[in-house]
DNA sequence: AGCACGCCGACT
DNA sequence: GTCGGCGTGCTC
């Protein structure tokens, strides 16, 4: 008698459950092929869900291991270097298997599967059963077990009996996410404004025909959503000759056999940095951060090591922020690199996200751009990533599983002995006390690519301008520079870090500031067709802003500190015939319209560009001569450590808008806090004294970098429940081993007390290395967090946490 | 997270 | 008796 062996399948399961955090045996049916990385659907329990094969073996003798129902793909859709890559996620920010999966795995790739409920082919069914109202649901609604469950326990007993009589089978439905099909675009065919015209003519009869309308004379072209326009809606819109609709494989490709683009000469100084990275390169894996000042072509260096790496026989990475990754740049790397260039952003359609996945996969992409999660693309030959403007926050990920793609990128390049490129005019303060520390090497590039200067930046005085009776919300200096570059035909962008029309609503009467009833926030007031309203920024809640103050019933409730909806009105009303742009969350969230509003600011339809800090990062706006920063003072306040690092990045970011190819520039910063370090730093264009004096300041109030911060987050609706779990949290790692390195503040409620009527209570914890302390932290956050599940909450650890609150 | 199982009070 | 509600424990 031969030993008889059979192939085991050790898959991860998909969700969120803690249970999950493991690999689960499937035996593998014999004549079936799966390898590592397929993706699969296997029973658990009584039900039938997706997952990811992580590793086969063999084994023999004891088969009582459930098969896997199906294997889905032919190919794998990990590499085992992502598999790896998951594992360390796991380890570094305490994630499960499954949340590391799905961090890596692109959308599109999701499973849906369900057991469905279907008439047994070939069975004799009794016409007295056949004829029942259940069984006819039955066959024409195909519902799941559970659905005819959460009806009625007695139609579950019946179908339960069915099922045992042979008249009903469970059959597995396995839907992809999206399919690889074409992604269907509407496109605009008439002019804006006869778009515009149509739109309006439509709004009372039919309004679905006329929002559609309305985004295409916006933004040209959208991905066709089939919910948000159903056919009945754009038919119409069709035979009118407005829009039409194209079937398209992806949004722009490369097309094969257009010219590339010569290579531009290098300034001195990009060439010395091209030089030194380009040694470094050899060497294998090294960190460099590159210190550009603003508009020094920190890109074209990129480009120079791309090619060194792809002439090498390897892929480079290329990650910007999520707002800097417009078509103009993918366009640039195009130019250069041809077909070589994948996409990967959510700005795609699921489908072609797949298919960008797809050909970096198959290895037919050497040069990958994108935004935060291509961290995560599936490179075979990994020999550079570049993360350019380094120091944005929205490199790390908010939500489970917390990661850092600035982290990620550094311990993938060492394993794949690559080279990491940290690009920014205004290096995170963790970067440069890693060049102080020798783990990673300084190339600065100090001077502009146009061998211009720096713009000046002028500090104004805005208490000054009171004293001397302007109440304006623009000195006298900004509004003579703003006409200025206008009749120039030049360009400005002014800067204000606050969205809406005003801050708050206060009463001048008692003091009293609207308040959100189902957060522990101020309402933010905001412009609407019937005048003013009042916003809550975190649930959304809306109300009409009265003028009685609820408090003490005077009429005295005013919009109180700038927005940018403020700023725009105020240039308006000053200067009537000024063409004015304003880009901020509100008026970027339909899809396309950040890029539209960027084209048309570029292609000089609008004088002015009123702005959050979505301005500050990476964009070229060539033809700006001026840059005012509305009011400092929003951002000198943040309650964060951080503050002062984001205070002086941002200003310095935004300076560096101005004067960028043809122009000279200016800045004038307005504020009524002339004297603080971050304005000063950034007037001088001091990166040195910025640094110096944070650095001091960190390292007396011992935060990060000289330590690690990581924040446990229990959320219930219940208060006590919220704030018991952050007690019992702090409770159990009082008495864990690792005690002693670990400096636990107490716990106490977050930032915002109340978000959504759920409150939110949190423990913030010190740490040289998580390494040492991450049992006990886990141990203790697991434990609470199952508690808090099972009690209707929720409770997330964020490891290496960037902001606490 | 689901889902089964079991125990309980409330209703046909 | 039987229905639905909810706490508890398990998932290859
Ligand atoms: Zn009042
Ligand atoms: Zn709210």
């Amino acid at each position: 008698m031969t030993a008889r062996t059979i192939r085991v399948a050790e898959v991860v399961v998909d969700g969120t459950a803690l249970f999950l955090d493991k690999r689960f045996s499937y035996a593998v049916p014999p004549g079936v092929d799966v390898a590592p990385g397929m993706r699969v659907v296997v029973p658990m329990r009584s039900s039938m869900r997706s997952g990811i094969v992580w590793a086969l073996r063999e084994a023999s003798g004891a088969t009582d291991l459930r098969p896997l129902a199906r294997v889905v793909d032919r190919a794998p859709v990990l590499t085992s270097d992502q598999m790896r890559m998951a594992e360390w996620l796991c380890d570094r920010y305490a994630a499960t298997l499954p949340e590391a999966v799905s961090a890596i795995l692109p959308g599109a790739f999701r499973l849906r599967v369900r057991s469905v409920l279907v008439p047994a082919a070939g069975a004799e069914i009794p016409d007295d059963v056949r004829g029942l109202a259940l069984f006819q649901h039955i066959a024409e609604a195909e519902p799941a077990l559970s659905d005819i469950r959460a009806k009625s326990r007695h139609d579950e007993r019946m179908v339960r009996a069915w099922m045992t009589a042979g008249f009903l089978r469970e059959e597995i439905r396995v839907d992809e996410a999206v399919g690889e099909k074409r992604q269907a675009y509407l496109v605009g065919s008439a002019p804006a404004d006869v778009l515009r015209r149509e739109a309006e003519a439509r709004r009372r009869r039919a309004r679905r025909q006329s929002d559609c309308l309305e985004v295409l004379a916006d933004v040209g072209e959208v991905a066709w959503d089939k919910r948000l326009y159903p056919p009945a809606s754009v038919q119409p819109l069709v035979a009118a000759g407005l829009v039409r609709v194209e079937e398209r494989r992806a949004s722009h490709r490369w097309a094969a056999g257009e010219e590339l683009e010569r290579w531009p000469e290098l300034t001195p100084y990009q060439a010395r940095a091209v030089r030194d990275l380009a040694e470094m390169a050899d060497q294998g894996h090294g960190v460099a951060l590159l210190h550009g000042v603003t508009g020094s072509g920190k890109t074209e260096v990129y480009m120079h090591l791309i090619r060194r790496a792809i002439e090498d026989g390897g892929q480079a990475l290329v990650l910007v922020p999520e707002i800097a990754l417009t078509p103009q740049l993918v366009r640039r790397f195009e130019r250069r690199f041809g077909g070589q260039v994948a996409v990967l952003h959510s700005g795609l359609s699921l489908g072609e996200r797949r298919e960008e996945w797809t050909r970096v996969l198959d290895g037919d992409a050497s040069v990958v751009i994108g935004a935060r999660s291509a961290v995560f693309a599936p490179m075979r030959a990994l020999k550079l990533v570049v993360i350019d403007e380094e120091h944005e926050p929205s490199y790390k990920q908010e939500d489970a599983p917390h990661y850092d793609a600035r982290e990620v990128a550094m311990w993938r390049a060492k394993q794949a002995g690559a080279l990491v490129i940290l690009g920014s005019a205004t290096p995170s303060l963790s970067s440069m006390y890693r060049v102080e520390q020798g783990s990673a090497k300084l190339v600065s590039l100090p001077v502009r690519a146009n061998q211009r200067p720096l713009p000046p930046i002028e500090i104004i005085d805005m208490r000054e301008e009171l004293r001397t009776g302007n109440r304006s919300i623009f000195s006298r200096r900004l509004a003579a520079e703003l006409e200025a570059t206008v009749s120039r035909d030049m360009q400005a962008i002014l800067f204000l870090n606050r969205r809406g029309f005003a801050h708050a609503a206060l009463c001048r009467a008692c003091g009293h500031s609207m308040e959100c009833p189902r957060c522990d926030i101020h309402l933010t007031v905001h412009r609407s067709a019937e005048g003013h309203v009042l916003v809550c920024h975190y649930c959304g809640h809306e109300e009409p802003l009265a003028r009685r103050c609820p408090d003490c019933g005077e009429e005295a409730l005013m919009p109180y500190g700038l927005g940018t909806e403020q700023v725009e009105e105020h240039l308006r009303r000053a200067w009537p015939s000024m063409r004015v742009l304003r880009m901020d969350l509100d008026t970027t969230r339909r899809k396309g319209s950040l890029q539209a509003i960027i084209e048309r600011f570029q292609a000089g339809e609008a004088d002015v560009l009123v702005g959050t800090q979505m301005i500050a990062k990476g964009l070229d706006f060539p033809r700006v001569r001026l840059v005012g920063v509305v009011a400092a003072d929003a951002m000198l306040t943040l309650p964060d450590y951080r503050a002062n690092e984001r205070a002086f990045q941002l200003l310095t970011q935004v300076a560096g808008r101005a004067g960028r190819a043809e122009t000279d520039g200016i800045t004038l910063i307005q504020t009524y806090q002339p004297g603080h370090r971050a304005v000063e730093a950034a007037k001088q264009h001091d990166y040195r004294l910025f640094y110096e004096r944070e650095r001091e300041s960190r390292a007396f109030f011992r935060y990060p970098p000289f330590c690690e911060l990581a924040v446990f987050l229990a959320s219930h609706s219940e208060e006590r429940l919220a704030r018991g779990a952050a007690a019992r949290f702090e409770r159990e790692l009082g008495r864990s081993p690792s005690a002693r390195s670990l400096v636990v503040l107490p716990a106490g409620p977050s930032g915002i007390r109340r978000i959504d009527n759920v409150y939110r209570y949190q423990v913030v914890m010190k740490y040289a290395a998580w390494q040492d302390v991450k049992e006990d932290v886990v141990r203790a956050y697991r434990l609470v967090k199952e508690k808090m599940n099972r009690l209707g909450g929720s409770a997330v650890l964020d490891v290496n946490a960037q902001r606490i609150g």
